[in-house]
DNA sequence: CCAGTATCCTGCAGGC
DNA sequence: TGCCTGCAGGATACTG
């Protein structure tokens, strides 16, 4: 489900609402997700430590504790994370919930288990198997000078080093799609086959795309909701995710669909070579 | 090292 | 009305 805009929604808003908070208990029954989850261990490192701050690092969300120590996140496909008030009904495969001192809960639901949620001790952070191998951030100002010669030095279709997060953070399907769209550039087109002007451009469309959908709260297509339980609004700004088969937006042309690295992608077979 | 494919998992839409 | 197939905002283990 979500992407770098998604996940910074969740953080903006975990920030606002839950800065100060500290954990008076943890429930939940172990469970497989990315890595295993036991929230009865996870209960005894939690307990009593307050949430400090709350950063993201491309599709990662990290909660850092005091006294010390980081709540590693990431969503999947199907995760979500959800305040709320007791009484309130949990979502199916609700795998976690973090008791808040205020009498609501914080609580992580994944019905794919694609995500995970795991501790990180202090100094785990730079050693973790996935953080660390993480690429540039995408609204990193210096993007535009770091990305193109990245992404020259690869043969693989464009569309597919745009997902692969260990060269860029954070950009998944529905972006590197629009990125594409709005650089005219071809997905199946080959990284060192394309200049490094026309790769400054898409450098420069996906910094704006994610800038844009992180205005509008991400993008809501099936299940993704912010934690207090609204929408994202930037799927009315899609231009081509999903249209296939509809008009491009630029030139009336009937937008066609491929599978890339795996993904379902459409693209304008006029406006993008 | 690089590129491409299979795999993990559940739910839902569409075809028969 | 079922039943079956394919597909979905992702990451990674494996193959050639």
């Amino acid at each position: 489900m979500p992407e770098l805009p998604e996940v910074e929604t969740v953080r903006r808003s975990l920030e606002l609402h839950l800065a100060g908070r500290t954990i008076t208990g943890v429930e939940g029954e172990a469970v497989k997700l990315r890595r295993p989850l036991d929230p009865k261990s996870l209960a005894r490192i939690l307990v009593g430590r307050r949430l400090e701050a709350f950063r993201r690092r491309g599709k990662f969300l990290l909660v850092d504790l005091e006294p010390e120590g980081t709540i590693l996140v990431h969503l999947g496909m199907s995760g979500r994370l959800q305040i709320a008030q007791p009484s309130e009904p949990r979502l199916p495969h609700n795998h976690l919930v973090l008791l808040l001192d205020d009498g609501r809960e914080l609580r992580y639901a994944d019905t794919r288990r694609f995500g995970l949620v795991d501790w990180l001790a202090p100094g785990a952070e730079a050693m973790d198997s996935s953080l660390s191998k993480l690429g540039v951030e995408p609204l990193d100002p210096h993007i535009a000078e770091i990305l193109p010669s990245l992404l020259h030095a690869r043969r693989a279709p464009v569309k597919a080093l745009l997902m692969d997060q260990r060269l860029i953070a954070g950009v998944g399907n529905i972006y590197a799609a629009e990125a594409l769209w709005r650089a005219r550039i071809r997905p199946t087109r080959a990284g060192n086959r394309t200049s490094l002007n026309r790769l400054t451009n898409l450098a420069v469309a996906v910094r704006g795309v994610l800038t844009e959908a992180v205005a509008q709260g991400g993008t809501t297509l099936r299940d993704y909701a912010t934690p207090e339980g609204g929408y994202g609004y930037f799927a009315l700004e899609l231009k081509v995710y999903g249209r296939q088969g509809e008009p491009c937006p630029s030139c009336g042309s009937t937008l066609r669909a491929g599978v890339i690295a795996g993904r379902t992608t459409a693209w304008c077979p006029i406006c993008q070579r």
